[in-house]
DNA sequence: ATTATTTACTAAAACGATATAGTCCAATTA
DNA sequence: TAATTGGACTATATCGTTTTAGTAAATAAT
């Protein structure tokens, strides 16, 4: 009932409070003897040492913030579960914030963050920012942060990426290799490095092999489902098109809507290959061959990483580039039918 | 750099501390003109309040955990995705923790929560938990959990679940009506009250159609893919199986992998019907019929009830059952072929 | 004019843990 | 023997807020 503190120890045992926190951080200013009765007065009554309070003196929470654009991706499922994983390991503790993809939304979360609610910060940026005031402002507060997937070039710190631009180009290569010509990409947002990074892959590629970039066949999706799915209709429509590049899974699976709808056959009419991370991917309808990102291993880099920095109190993060390899896994979208 | 406080404040204003902190929390005792001059400094320097600080005054952190027992399933990718959005809303910070299905890790997450880190609870009990002790304490510890989905009995408070019986009752005898007599059920673990509602359901539908129940077409599945596999695949090795109802998501798409790998067609030799939130049912070969939980709203519900008793400090929650409907959806992996 | 009330503030005590600076006694050393 | 060291503790300040109990001056009520 009644929370039971240091002091309530201190009362119980007839001793100082300094002694009964000493003993239990295992101070060598305490006898053995004195130590072992606080110990057992501790476990007697439950004694939990309040966060917080600790907090206080030492100025270190504990706690990190995994800040998101969306949930319902299993890119960004994975990470969380490799950094929870790596949080639970050091004891940390792991605050979820998604933004939705609204730079408003993330500017909100990163300002509340600046007031020692966190010692660090993993973020994958939103699809919409364009200016990086708040995250220059968070480092000047010294609340480090380590970008993964979607990084801020502008600061200095670790970034864990894949290797957008090569597996890009070897997605995009893929699809060129299996007959295609006309091959339209779907692109996130323009302003993200990942989006820049993939699109210079494919389009890399493309001109590797001697195929024209035409930009009516780059379609700028956004974070509304239909809207993608009208515009990726509208591509089918206007233009010819004999493969699809998909820079994030959501976007392949209005394509297969869209598909499916209209009646386009993939792999027939039209071949996919998509970034994704996706559970899925070996019983869809055609199995779709994706470009699968290290998503969990990226979760659990990211953490890792940070904790290095944050236990050592070295807060001079260096400017690093990090990248695991994604993995290409042909399917049936993307190759001929037998 | 150096951290501005409220002693910053008042020192820079040449005021004191609680004329600022007034100031701030815009008390009748402080004058306007003052107000307003302690306003603008505050934003001038980047005033930031210490949340942990603050703590200790008020012994409310702001703070609630979400402890779900996996990340790979997209029920409890919902749930986070609403309660998120709750707590933001309020102005409430969420800590995440798995379980990974692991009553030790369960009790020790727990455990570690009851020391003032969190207000509340939001849960659904991990599948191999088997006495309950370590929740009893929490809610003795003035510590409120919330169930959902995966609920405790022993515990009075507010339990949000879906219709598991009906559910299952109405997808086992959607299964019977398309000619299946001879329905496995893929179980979770017989000490979930779900498992134990979804059974029930199955087996009253088998009843109510004079279907007898087998004991051998039940799977009891864990939470290892290749165990669940290998079981699935013996199962249809040594009895006749012309209909699976899966409890959760994974078990069907377990099945959906030995279906493929043994040569068995769905839906001709056998229908599946699973619950699931997975947002790739309609795409997979073929289309899943689900009974889609509300798992968004599960979680909008489950943090928002959280908060009604956190806001108004009566921690008294009663102990209530709410019920929120899931709803068939049916696709081609439970119908006859055309 | 005297007391009572209101206004606008300040001082100081919490919240719970931790670290620094003592204290006191016993044991060692010069 | 006096001085020093060490062992085992205690007292207290501190972290950054909030809140209770003042205080002093101005205003209102009697």
């Amino acid at each position: 009932m009644s929370k039971v503190n240091l002091k309530t120890l201190a009362k119980e045992l007839a001793v100082s409070i300094s002694t009964v926190s000493k003993a239990l951080r295992d101070s060598h200013e305490i006898g053995d003897e004195t130590k072992q009765k606080v110990l057992a007065k501790a476990k007697e009554l439950g004694y939990k040492p309040n966060p917080y309070a600790s907090y206080m003196r030492q100025q270190k929470s504990n706690t990190i913030a995994l800040i998101i654009p969306e949930m319902t991706n299993s890119f960004f499922l994975n990470v969380i579960d490799g950094a929870e994983s790596v949080a639970t390991e050091n004891d940390y503790h792991l605050l979820i914030y998604i933004t939705h993809e609204d730079a408003q939304k993330e500017k909100r979360i990163i300002n509340h963050l600046q007031n020692g609610r966190v010692d660090g910060i993993i973020m994958s940026l939103s699809s919409t920012v364009d200016e990086y005031s708040h995250l220059h402002e968070c480092i000047e507060n010294n609340i480090p942060i380590i970008f993964f997937d979607r990084i801020c070039y502008e600061i200095e710190t670790i970034k864990i990426t894949t290797d957008d631009f090569t597996s890009a180009f070897i997605a995009t290569e893929h699809l060129i290799k299996n007959g295609c010509k006309k091959i339209a990409y779907l692109s996130i947002a323009e302003n993200l490095s990942i989006d820049n990074k993939r699109m210079q892959g494919y389009s890399e590629a493309l001109s590797k092999h001697d195929i024209e970039f035409n930009k009516s066949r780059i379609v700028r999706c956004n974070n509304d489902d239909k809207f993608n799915y009208k515009k990726i209709k509208q591509l089918f429509k206007n233009i010819e098109v004999d493969g699809v590049f998909s820079s994030i899974e959501k976007f392949a699976l209005s394509t297969y809507s869209v598909c499916k709808d209209v009646g386009i056959n993939i792999p027939n009419d039209v071949k996919i290959i998509s970034f994704s991370n996706i559970a899925t991917a070996d019983f869809l309808s055609p199995a779709l061959t994706t470009i699968t990102q290290p998503a969990h291993e990226m979760g659990v880099k990211a953490a890792s990483e940070l904790f290095k920095y944050l236990d050592k109190k070295r807060y001079n993060i260096p400017n690093e580039n990090i990248i695991i390899k994604s993995t290409l896994t042909v399917r049936e979208s993307s190759i001929k039918k037998k």
